[in-house]
DNA sequence: TTATTACATCGCAATATTACGATAAATTGG
DNA sequence: CCAATTTATCGTAATATTGCGATGTAATAA
């Protein structure tokens, strides 16, 4: 039926499981790297750098938007996305606390 | 068109993206976390577990099992699920990797 | 005001995902 | 051998995602 049912499972594996789904897709990938490296928050030339439609990016932002992780201002006619450190770094416990929770020395397998 | 356009990307970009698409489903991260815990390993009495019928464990299961991060074992009639140990850890920094680029100190926002 | 620029949103077509019943395959117990 | 058990796979319906052209909106420039 394609749609998930949500309430079988916790807040938690709900919430990280939509924030990994945002990863889920190489051009948001991009998207991050590019403004990692571009520290200066840039806005809409990742169409120039990644040769997808200026509709097709600004989605992609929408979606990097909607979880948090990136924040735009507008800056004259154009907008400026830059991450947002305080989300980025939630999000990044969010998965250490998933995958620290596998002791390494495990003699399972 | 529903296509992702893999080509405009990087390997890496593709290959962090296809690793977070498993996670992005509540009831993979559920089966993970369930993995966890009981670390010794289980089979489809997940299906008690988490509420969704034989079929669609497994299936979610085989996504698991397609990007490695956890193996199956005949074990009479029924199949002993573990996480990899080895393939957990790479998954673990891939997604370490692309968080620590970003520096938290970054007066950007 | 009008034109230009930059971005967001709508609407659609193509494709992918989710869930599950039905069925197949493989093993154990008799 | 046959039945029971467990898991995998197939087929399909419902829904979601991806990509983009077209159009809307907002700000600046002339």
């Amino acid at each position: 039926m394609g749609v998930t049912k949500t309430d079988l499972f916790t807040d938690q594996q709900n919430e990280l499981a939509k924030i990994a789904k945002v990863f889920a897709h190489p051009a948001r990938i991009a998207i991050l790297e590019y403004l990692i490296q571009a520290n200066s928050c840039i806005n809409g030339d990742l169409v120039q750098e990644l040769g997808l439609a200026q509709a097709t990016i600004s989605q992609h932002l929408r979606e990097l938007k909607e979880i948090g992780l990136i924040k735009g201002s507008i800056e004259g006619v154009s907008v400026n996305y830059c991450i947002d450190p305080i989300r980025w770094a939630e999000v990044q416990n969010l998965f250490q606390d998933l995958f620290s929770g596998f002791p390494k020395i495990s003699g399972c397998c």
